[in-house]
Parts: structure tokens; sequence; C-alpha cells
DNA sequence: TGGTTTACTGTAATCCTTTACATATAAGAT
DNA sequence: ATCTTATATGTAAAGGATTACAGTAAACCA
């Protein structure tokens, strides 16, 4: 393996002219006389010259490189953010390190190093630091932009979609099909997503003059695995009140849902409405297909990217929430009230009975 | 935003040192008096100094940080491999930059130039490069490894598990079934995996003294899109003279081709058995849950990661392919061959009569 | 013609480390 | 008492770029 670099120096020497004129030349931060500019050119070719970007950074005290702070790459959610993220990276010719945290608290710490150690220009955060001192020393001097979670959105920005009224809009969905008994498997996570999803199931019901029941809210894992989803479901589903629908914060959450009820030969959505949240792609690739939110991901990424240039490149400070538009997307796992009554339907209809599409 | 750095300088200054001495001490590289290490100690915590890892890469003339050129991170496969690799880096102390090509040869081309410009000291190819004279210079001036697929084991390792050998498995189990009409979904894509298990197909065939019927052999998109699975099985299911087994070289293909068959009112696997490849995550999200190849993708991109190291530490030039160990794992999608014979079936039987385990 | 601008190029400082080499002190050997 | 050796530290030279500053030659202006 011959490692040997050849240098400016090198070029210079060999075009007859000092490492400045190469210097220009390359960066085009000068005039050069087109006979130079030929001649330097052509030993570039010749001798195979590629800056040393070491090099430039120090001198230029920028890396021309961000950091990407993410609790999984595995989830596709996380995934296509990460793709609109690099897209636009390589666009404004940038390039970027991964950095993978698993949730865990030291390795988001470990992280945001990468930014003091001058490794990274900048940070785009989708894992909220549980340490919110660490997070404000950090965008306190460094440009840092959160994407889809946040913790903190006066000192550095935000951008997702808007939780509050996405859930909203599902529940306003499966309460328009006629439901009141509709469940809510949400997350043992501490995301600000999770908390505002779950707020707004609640304010849903209670809005429309529903109760809350804590039985109805049921936990997932905090990675959102389908198995706790599935686990969840069959608890709802067999207890003594079954929901009709059931509200889920996930996809994946909605996929165990929906074996969990196929494993009762409960049919969907004839007996059950289940929904989903944020689209991931293979939402379609199994009947029922899911209704779900759709979140523009690789835009969430794209734009977050974008921000993040703009604070390096303008100096721009820019701080608070961005939010990128949400879809209820309608397919086939949720539909309205079944007619079909059991006895508790009979009684809990005496007092619902104006609210019944059916 | 307060982007002072605080130097060596500034903190051999503070503690009445040289810079040298504060060198060696954050360094480990030679001993300092346990006392001058005390107060060196000390005012790195106070002034709160992070060495510049520019100037440092500069002098030892290493970055300590790799590249990962990969065709695409929302495909979970890679995805996978991905979080192996970044985990085997964070072990190592490495940060791994993240190229994607979407298969673009340009892009390719573009991601390999890091090398030359000095920003990593080596690579992981997850895309074979088109261009196999640019591979060639590449991989012979800096450490490489391929992962998963390659072009070339003598200049650059590779690793991956024994594409052959797996799917002889799964046509092995297939045949086993009592298969005789076994159809491919294959790719158009020039991966030599591709070209692997398509050989293995047509020599397991052969070997099982059945012919390879051409009309048998759908090719799928580049990419192993769901939908194209689903249109070649579509295609393959409504022919004059369908197959009773499909042997998809891709997972997403497998799922295309259920739907297809769903479609068409074809039930798996009484009807007809459909294998994947890869095991990706959701095989086993929905019934049936998919026959498949399992890939330790996980450890595909760590042993690739821990192969670079040792290639950059020790200096080591190992070529040559690892194959680790794949899996058939047998679950729902396929079962013996049906006993209800079609009139073609009768015809064939007179043939291969002997072969039909019932 | 003398002065001013323009176009181009060169010299050397700078970015922040690491490290080869030199130095100084103290301890150990003879 | 002198000569090594070990220990601990300092000085200054890389490392490979960018760039402030300076300089030269030609062109322009009055």
């Amino acid at each position: 393996m011959n490692r040997s670099k050849v240098t400016i120096k090198d070029v210079a020497l060999e075009a007859g002219v000092s490492v400045a004129t190469v210097s220009r030349l390359v960066n085009g931060t000068s005039i050069v006389s087109a006979a130079t500019a030929a001649k330097i050119q052509e030993t570039i070719q010749k001798l195979g010259y590629e800056p040393n970007l070491m090099a430039r950074n120090l001198r230029k005290k920028e890396t021309r490189v961000i950091l990407i702070v993410c609790p999984n790459v595995t989830n596709p959610y996380y995934a296509h953010i990460l793709a609109g993220i690099t897209e636009a990276s390589y666009q404004q010719g940038f390039s970027a390190v991964m950095y993978t945290t698993n949730c865990d608290p030291e390795r988001e710490l470990e992280g945001i190093q990468m930014l003091y150690k001058g490794r990274v220009d900048g940070a785009i955060l989708m894992d909220g630091l549980r340490d919110h001192q660490v997070f404000y020393n950090a965008a306190s001097r460094f440009p840092i932009v959160q994407c889809s979670e946040y913790v903190d959105t006066e000192i550095a920005p935000a951008v997702c979609i808007d939780n509050y009224q996405a859930s909203r809009d599902m529940m306003a969905h499966l309460l328009g099909l006629g439901h009141t008994k509709i469940a809510l498997i949400s997350s043992n996570n501490d995301y600000v997503s999770t908390k505002i999803r779950t707020q707004a199931y609640k304010d849903s019901l209670l809005e429309a003059g529903l109760p809350v029941d804590p039985e109805y809210i049921k936990l997932g894992s905090s990675d959102y695995s389908f198995q706790s989803g599935r686990a969840c479901a069959l608890e709802l589903l067999q207890s003594e009140n079954p929901p009709s629908a059931i509200f889920c914060i996930s996809d994946t959450f909605a996929f165990g849902s929906i074996i969990a009820a196929k494993e009762l030969g409960i049919t969907i959505p004839e007996e059950l409405s289940i929904s989903g949240f944020d689209d991931v792609e293979y939402t379609t690739m199994h009947h029922p297909f899911i209704t779900t939110i759709a979140q523009p991901c690789y835009e969430l990424g794209r734009t977050s990217a974008q921000m993040l240039f703009e604070r390096l490149e303008k100096h721009s400070a820019e701080t608070g929430l961005v939010y990128l538009d949400h879809q209820l997307v309608v397919r086939e796992s949720t539909a309205k009230k079944k007619t079909y009554l059991t006895h508790q339907d009979t009684d809990l209809m005496v007092n619902n009975y104006s609210k019944e599409k059916k």
C-alpha cells in the first residue's frame, strides 16, 4: 500500500510556482493567470494531488462534517430521517458521522463530545438528551438542531411534526367512526412525542364527553417493540371490557396489536379498529393495511440538515419549533364501530345512545 | 455562541509547564511526575480543554475515522450491518462517516475520494464498485474491506455468507418438500450475490434431474422492491403452468409474492410455497411467517469493521473471502407439495412419480 | 513623465498538535 | 569523586494547508 501523499508543496515545486498560487487556484480565492493555471492543473493531474482535509480544516477552523446522534439505525423511522440528512449533507458538500446511542445516557454524552473536540461543526440530535444541563451547555456553544424529539426549543431549533394535532386528527377519525371505547397503547419512554400524543388522546376523549379509563392505557416498551405492542393488545382484548378501537402511538405497536387480534380470532376492522403512527414503509406490505399518521421522515431529516447548514454558514441562530406537515392516511385497519352488540355494549348504550352512529 | 477553543498552549501557560509535558500527559506517551500531572489535570478541568482532533490527526497522519459506503440506509438489511459497524467502531474509538450511493456509479466514485483526501483511514464497501479499475487503485493504496457484496477478493478481503451453500440449502429444503416446479425471483442487478444465488438455483435443479425453465426465472428490481416482487409473482402464478414453489432471493420479493398469491386466492403454504432470503426483522411480523435464509447482518458489519481495524492497526493485509454462518430457518411459508392434482400435474407425474413425496 | 491602479505572485505566519532532540537534575555504580 | 543512567521537562521542528502582507510588473491616467 503506497500511502505517500503528494502535497501542495510538491505541486508548487513541480509547476514552478509558490504554494500560495496553487492554493489560490485550488480554492478559487483569487485570480491566477491562465498560463500558470493551466500548468498547475496539469501537474495536479499528473501527480494526483488531493488537498489534505485535516490540514485545511485545521487552518480554516471548520470541518465540514456534521454529527448525527440517533438512538438506533435499524429503526426504519430513523433510517429514513438519516437518509434525508445524508442526502442534504451530500448536496451541501458536508459529510456526516453517525453516532448511535441505543438510548444510553452515557453514550448520548459521549456523542456530544465530538463537538467539543472540534471534530464536527455541528450536530443533529434525534435522541432527546436526558441531561438537560449538558444539552444546554452544548447548544449554547455549538450549532445544534433537534430532529423529531427535543428537550428545549429556546436554545436550539427543533423540527418535527405537530404531534398534538396529528394525534387529535387520528382520535377525531376514530371518534368519527363511532368508537367510544378507545384504548391507547403508548410507550414507557419519556419522549416529548409520547407525552404529547398521550395528552392529545386524553384531551380528545374528554372533549367528546368520554371518560379516560386508566385500564385503557397500556405502555409498550420504550423502543416500540412489536412484541410489547402485541402483549399490550392481548391484555386489552382479553379484559372484561375490551375496547372497540386501539390508538397506537407507533406502527409497530399497531402491527403487534393486529397479530394479537388475529390470535384471538378478532377480525379487523370489523370487530376492532387499530390505528398506527409514523407510516413506516411496511404499513402496506400486509393486509390489513394500516390506518396511520404519515410523518415526512425524509423531509424531517433534510430540513434539519438544511437548518443546521444555515446556522453554520450564515451564523443564523433561529430557534423554536418547526412543524412539517403530517397526514392522516386512512386505510384498512379502521372502520365504523360494529353493530353487533354485547351485553356490555347494550349497557353502555343507555348512556351513550346518541353517540352511536348506527 | 462562544466558540473560543482553549488550546494546549493555554493549559501549558496556566499550569506553568511546556506544551510538550501537557501533550505527554494527555497522550500518556511518557512519564510525568505526579505533582505536575496533578497540576495539569486540574487546569485541564478548569479550562475545559479538549485536544483539537484536526491538529492531532494532521500531525499523526491518522484520522481514526472510517468510511461506510452503502447503497441505502433505509433498507433494513443494510441498516443492521450499519449497526454492527458503528458498534464496533465505537468500541475501537473510531468514528464512522456514512456515504450513501443509491447505487449511482458516480457517487460510488465520489465516496472513494474521501480516502484520497485523507479524511478517513479506511473504508467498508457495501456497494460493489461498478468500476473495477477504480476499486483496484483504491484498494491497493488504502485499507478497504468489502462487506456483503464484493468485486475482487484478491486485493481486499470480503466478509459475507456463503451464498452458494445457503441457496443450495434452501433449494434442498424446497426439493425435499416434494416440489418440482420451483420458480426463481431474482434481481436485475449485477451483484455477485445475485449471480451466485441464481447459479445455485440452477445447479440444484439440474442435480435433481429437473429442467431449468427460463419461464420460471423472473427478475425483480435491482433494489429488491416489494412491488416488483409482487409483479413477478403475479406473472408466474397467472402463467399456463404455474410453479408450486417460488425461491425468492430476497425477503421483500417473498412479501410481494405472498401478497400476489393472496390476491389470486392462492393459499400459502397449502397451494404454494414461498421462500425468502436475508431474514429481515419483519419476516415474523405477519402470518405466514416466512421461511428464509437468516444472514447475521449485525455480525457481518461487526466483523468487517474489526477486520478493517486489524488492517489499520496491525498493518495486516489478509485478503480473501470470510464466510459467516447462515441459517435456514423454516417457518410457515413453505410446506409439502399439495396432493390435489391439476391435469398438468398428472401429466408431469408420469415422469416424476418417484420424486413425489406423497 | 510621474503617479496610481490592476493583475499576479511570492514570503512567511498561522492553525494546534505531536515528537525528536536537547537539557537538567537526581540517583546509582564504580 | 566521577561516570552512567534514569527521570522529568523544555525547545523547536514538523505536519499540510490558508492567507495577511508585501512586492513586481504592466497598464492606465492626467
